[in-house]
DNA sequence: AAATTTTGATTGTATATGCAATAGTTGCAG
DNA sequence: CTGCAACTATTGCATATACAATCAAAATTT
């Protein structure tokens, strides 16, 4: 975050402001609407948003390790097998062998290149309709914050593995 | 450019600041981690942090209509009645019948309420924890944007029943 | 008053999420 | 080279989430 001066800023706001209520709630309310709103629209390329997302990754970092994946989405490996489960079944995602015998690689593949290309329009018409409802510069500055956030919560293996 | 607020910052910036990512993408990892950093704490409680909050809002709203709960959470009648389940099962929570014949009231009980103290600890000492991490003044832009947005999102009738 | 519509809550089905425990590999120490 | 430690992914268990369909009760219409 951008402060033009901490110590005035503290002085300021940090009094008279504390934070009210529990960030967590507030956090899962608006991630339930919001996801509500994304799957609006992703709903008419058959893909839940949590599955674009997903399938956006494994194309964006090709042949990828599955620890090296839920680390990148900041989600714990137990989660990305069984959120990887319905891709695989569909037949847009395969995994293949690694080097290293423990591993193994996500791998999209040209149904899955297909079919998130269909979804890429659907989410860009989602995110385009969210940055119409909240107003550009608020998702600007919610985007801004959040990704601080996480930089600031996330352990230090983690801090520079970003996409 | 430095200024004090991030929303006035992006409102200044907002035609050269599009926004980057998927606002879906970004609060699902950001809830995903705070999750885990409240739910630390909740655990000496004995207490997922998402009970937590369903429990402080029937102590809250009293004998309250499950639908009237739901709305005020922002939550599907449907997922209130199976988060509902583990607090009925645990006796922090009873359900009474409404006049209303198709509606029923959900209502704390005695050891639901001490729970809930107990509880309350462990929940202050990771929003503390959390705004030491953060910082205060971040925490404190984050709600207000993400309440600002949560507005913007909600349909009319839900405008005006806010905690 | 009977039939229809509307409303409130639950159930069926499916995905999302994470902790603890486990299985299978690799790497290292002795 | 053998045995233990560290690492990678998966499975067991429990909760969180929501849409569609359903059941039950009230309200409205005829």
């Amino acid at each position: 975050m951008i402060l033009a001066n901490p110590i005035e800023n503290t002085i300021d706001s940090a009094q008279a402001a504390l934070p009210q209520g529990c960030t967590n709630f507030q956090l899962r309310q608006l991630m339930r609407r919001v996801a509500q709103h994304y799957d609006l629209e992703m709903s008419r390329a058959g893909l839940k948003t949590t599955q674009y997302s997903l399938l956006s990754h494994v194309l964006k970092l090709g042949p990828v390790r599955l620890g090296e994946l839920a680390v990148t989405m900041t989600m714990e490996p137990s989660t990305l097998t069984r959120n990887l489960k319905p891709l695989l079944v569909a037949g847009w995602v395969e995994l293949a062998p690694d080097a290293d015998g423990r591993s193994r690689r996500a791998t999209i593949t040209s149904a899955g290149r297909r079919k998130r290309a269909d979804a890429q329009r659907c989410w860009k018409a989602a995110q385009a309709s969210l940055n119409q409802t909240l107003g550009i510069e608020r998702v600007v500055a919610l985007h801004a914050l959040m990704h601080e956030s996480l930089q600031l919560l996330k352990p230090f293996e983690a801090q520079a593995e970003d996409v």
